[in-house]
DNA sequence: GAAAACGTGAGAATCTTTCGCATTGTTTTG
DNA sequence: CAAAACAATGCGAAAGATTCTCACGTTTTC
């Protein structure tokens, strides 16, 4: 259960930081900003403060637990990680997520570091698009 | 030359837009924030506000002349538009950066976002890594 | 169960980016 | 080429996102 993770994580289970993971794992399908989930905790009736969600998403980074991903727009957005790696392709009008993962392209992107002599860290790979839904809208 | 990529934009040609577009295509090598780019005006004693920096920049933007990108880091950087879409390799100790085009990843992609039933508008790669330089560094 | 260490909320502070507005510069027109 | 017409600039203020500070509350340790 969650509270094994975030004591894996080295941080103690306290209400705070078990709320904003479940509200983590309650959105997979949409990735949340800080204040997605700080709006979130205010309407459970939870007392917690902007400043502890930023930290506690800060920490929850640094032990792995969580991604924080910079796509457009002035605000990062998180999401749980899954222990593997995978891509994004992102519905630009309703901010829908839809994760993927394609071994063809990791394998260039590889190749194409290798190239160039790069040693490879991480990548980042988003599609923005307009999702089926939001398709039907127009 | 480049007064007439900014009148073609619908811009008028002043001594700041001239400027930094001017600085923009000196440096194809490393992406510049705005910040970096306010801070080669002052070097070059040219007084230009920082405000006017975004302005232009975001101006640029608009007109298809320059992209914003948001790599990892608080700050969006500009790199001139060279037409061809292009992905990035990120040094991610000197910030030295690397395009390539890869038309393999460009179809999987086109391909997967047709799976997914997506209509795709744009999409951002950015392999972060060391690059050969920093490397040797160690 | 007291001390030490950690966690929290609230607001201040910081950083990046944008806005408002009086002033200045560029282009157009005659 | 001067004046009108309007766009562009610089400055400081403002906004939005994120982090910091600090006094207070909770947990852990022994």
């Amino acid at each position: 259960m969650e509270n094994q993770q975030i004591k894996r994580a080295g941080l103690k289970v306290t209400a705070p930081r078990v709320k904003i993971l479940g509200i983590l794992e309650k959105s997979r399908k949409r990735h949340l900003s800080a204040e997605d989930v700080y709006k979130q905790l205010l309407s459970q009736d939870e007392e917690v403060g902007l400043a502890t969600v930023y930290r506690v998403l800060t920490q929850f980074e640094s032990a792995g637990l969580v991604c924080r991903r910079n796509f457009e727009g002035g605000q990062s957005v998180f999401e749980l990680n899954s222990g593997d790696h995978h891509d994004h392709l992102v519905c630009v009008k309703c901010g829908k997520v839809v994760e993927f993962v394609d071994t063809l392209i990791e394998e260039r992107q590889s190749q194409i570091a290798a190239d160039k002599g790069f040693r490879i860290q991480d990548h980042s790979l988003v599609i923005y698009g307009v999702c089926p839904g939001c398709q039907s809208q127009d």
